[in-house]
DNA sequence: CCTAATTCCTCTAGTCGCTATAGGTTCAAG
DNA sequence: CTTGAACCTATAGCGACTAGAGGAATTAGG
C-alpha cells in the first residue's frame, strides 16, 4: 500500500515537490520506484526519511550534517558521539548567531528610536551607517545570514 | 592624494578585494579610474560608500536596501521616512529571526542534554530527529538562514 | 636598472538550498 | 473519452559572495 505521488508525499512531509526532486537528485533521498508511465511512486520509508531532514533543516542543520545522521541512524549499534558532536557543534552554532543577531538588533533600535522624522541630512539611520563609530557595540562578524523565504 | 590600489582599500575598508570587484560589477560602487597599466585607482569617496556598505551589511541589510539608503543619504534635504521604514523593518526582520533561533536552540538544547552517550538506536538526538512529535515546541518556519561564512 | 615577489587583472565556475520557468506527458475524475 | 490537474525533464536564477586559472602590472630590494 501507501504508493504516493510526489505531490501527496509533498503534502505528508511539509516538503514542496520541487525541492523533494531536489534531494532525489543530490542523493538526499533514495529514488523511488516509477508508475508504468514514468512517474515517481513513494513508500512510508520515503515519507519518514523526508519527515526527518525536514524537521533537521527547520532546526539549522545543513544537508551534509543530516545525511551524516541518517547514515549513522541507519548503524542503530554504533555509539551516538558522533550524532552528539554533530548537534552540539550546531547548538554553538546557533548561539552565536542569536548573539550576533542580539547586537544587531541593539544597534537597529538605537538607529530607528533615534530617528527624529527630519530630513535625510539629520537622519540617525544614514548617519549610523555612515560612521560605524556612531555604534555602542562592536556588532561585526560572521552572523549575517541570508533572510530566509 | 589617497589614490588607493585595491588591495589598500580592502585593508581600509575591511572588504575583500574580489567583494569589491563583485561590488562594481554589480553596480553597488562606482568603477574608479585606472592606473596606466589598467589597475584600480581609488579616492576616499569610495572608502566612504564602502565603509557604508560593510556597516549595513553587518546590520543585515540587503544590497537592495543599502542601494536605497545610498541613495536617499545622496539626497539629503529629503524626509527621512524611507530610510526609517528600511530600518524598522530590517529590525522586524532580526527579531523575528532571533525568535526563531530562540526555539531552535530549546530544541537543540533539550537534544543534547538528553543524550545518554549511549549508542544510536536511544540517542535522544536522533529520536527528536526522526520523530516531530517528541519535540517541545514548535520550531518550524522560516528562521532558518544559512550559515554566514 | 634589473629581478623577483607581490599585487593586480579578467573570466569562469562553484557555494548553499532551493525556486522558477518552459514545454511537454501522464493520470484520475466525471 | 475528455478534460484539467498533476506530473516529467532540463535549464537558469536567487543572494552575496568565494575560488581558481592564467596572465599582466607594480613595487621593493640589491
Amino acid at each position: 500500500m501507501s504508493d504516493l505521488s510526489i505531490g501527496r508525499l509533498s503534502a505528508l512531509s511539509g516538503v514542496k515537490v520541487p525541492t523533494i526532486r531536489y534531494y532525489e537528485s543530490i542523493g538526499m533521498l533514495d529514488a523511488p520506484p516509477r508508475s508504468p508511465g514514468g512517474q515517481r511512486r513513494y513508500g512510508p520509508d520515503h515519507l519518514e526519511r523526508l519527515r526527518f531532514i525536514r524537521h533537521g533543516r527547520d532546526l539549522g542543520f545543513g544537508l551534509d550534517d543530516l545525511r551524516a545522521l541518517q547514515d549513522l541512524s541507519a548503524r542503530p549499534d554504533q555509539s551516538c558521539d558522533e550524532a552528539d558532536r554533530i548537534a552540539r557543534r550546531q547548538l554553538l552554532d546557533v548561539e552565536r548567531r542569536i548573539a550576533g543577531l542580539e547586537a544587531v538588533r541593539a544597534e537597529l533600535l538605537r538607529m530607528v528610536e533615534r530617528c527624529s522624522h527630519g530630513v535625510v541630512d539629520e537622519c540617525r539611520v544614514i548617519q549610523t551607517l555612515s560612521d560605524h563609530a556612531l555604534c555602542a557595540h562592536d556588532h561585526a562578524g560572521g552572523h549575517t545570514a541570508s533572510k530566509a523565504g
